[in-house]
DNA sequence: GTTTGTAAGTAACCATAATCACAGATAATA
DNA sequence: TATTATCTGTGATTATGGTTACTTACAAAC
């Protein structure tokens, strides 16, 4: 992290004996879109933090669907990382970087250490714990209730929120993340065009309702 | 709780401290089968430990609709109330006995005084979360990749392992679980008869597969 | 023993979304 | 400009499971 000042705002409110040690054992890496971060099945050593980009989580099945969970931004942390780290205990989600993405991992001992050590870091575990619990949740809630056309919908605000009013997802990778077909969200997506909530482009669309 | 050496194996590797703190400050309440534990939208004021009896955590939608998530039996805790517990939060879950219950209930305060006290408080937490999670994934996994007929499996196994070969449980209460209806099950569930799998008797049914 | 309530079985039909099969559109590259 | 690759649009068909509408079965209450 070149610009310290930043992270005290990305995680505010930990100790300042925290900080420095994150700085100090904390690794800073610099990850291209695309890239895998944790893939299921794999023994994970270290947790992350998210300085800057958006990573994705989803899970897969043994035939090679997808099917998306939830997005992490900065001043976020990966509850997968932390929870297996924990317990040296294998994935069961995949991750990975949809920006370029700038992480700080943790080497797994700092974890238990800094737990009996820092108030605000157990704070901070217990909140992302929280966080990515809920987001599970939300998950359950969509796909035991809710049709595809609601679905849709859930999932492109929450796209807009992330990347703003453009953005740039082709129908293939809707349907990938929604484990639905190509065809069955370009119908979709032509009705809410007709009913003129979106914009259709090629590889990308805007969000025009409200 | 009667008898204190089950607490200890209910519970193990906690703090000789903890065990007499959980005693002293700890609520034992003996609650009737049917009862709601939790609400979705109410605010939690304690957290529960199971001592005895199963706890069944669903979700509900505005219409009143019902999914399952997961059971907690002995010696587990309900993540759900530890997690709005420590914020103030209100609960996106409801929460019933299936069977009579004996709860420990640990009032709000205490949740966050032992966090900082005793290291094996803060690990069982962290156990909670993460075995709480993982339930998740699996839900989610089911319930976004696998057809009725698997997911209905998946279910009735589940509960065989709780309850027994002999599961009491009406062919609409399994189909309230997996939000579906009550001819679907009866017809997969007569299929999974006819494949020499089941035994369907009037409430109840018995698997007799493997 | 008859009534009543609840559980389960089943057929017919319908709705949603997955799949198949193309056709057109757009952008990148030769 | 022509070629190719990728993306999008759309009709037709199929599969899954939800809905409607009964019937049968069982068991407790009268």
């Amino acid at each position: 992290m070149n610009d310290q000042k930043q992270f005290y705002e990305l995680f505010p409110n930990l100790e300042e004996g925290l900080y420095e040690e994150l700085m100090k054992y904390g690794d800073v890496k610099e990850i291209p879109a695309g890239t895998a971060l944790l893939k299921a099945g794999q023994t994970i050593r270290s947790t992350m933090l998210v300085l800057d980009g958006i990573v994705k989580l989803y899970q897969e099945d043994d035939e090679g669907n997808e099917f998306f969970m939830y997005n992490l931004q900065q001043g976020q942390a990966c509850a997968v990382s932390m929870i297996c780290t924990y317990q040296q205990e294998k994935s069961q989600v995949t991750a990975k970087a949809v920006t370029d993405v700038v992480l700080l991992t943790i080497p797994l001992e700092y974890m238990d250490k800094w737990l009996s050590k820092y108030k605000s870091w157990h704070y901070f575990v217990i909140k992302t714990y929280r966080s990515r619990y809920e987001e599970l949740l939300k998950t359950i809630n969509e796909i035991a209730f809710k049709n595809m056309d609601e679905r849709l919908e859930f999932y492109l605000k929450k796209q807009v929120k992330q990347f703003g009013k453009h953005v740039k997802l082709t129908h293939q990778e809707i349907a990938t993340d929604l484990n639905s077909s190509r065809e069955v969200i370009s119908r979709l997506m032509k009705k809410m065009e007709r009913n003129g909530w979106i914009i259709i482009n090629r590889n990308s669309f805007e969000w025009i309702k409200d």
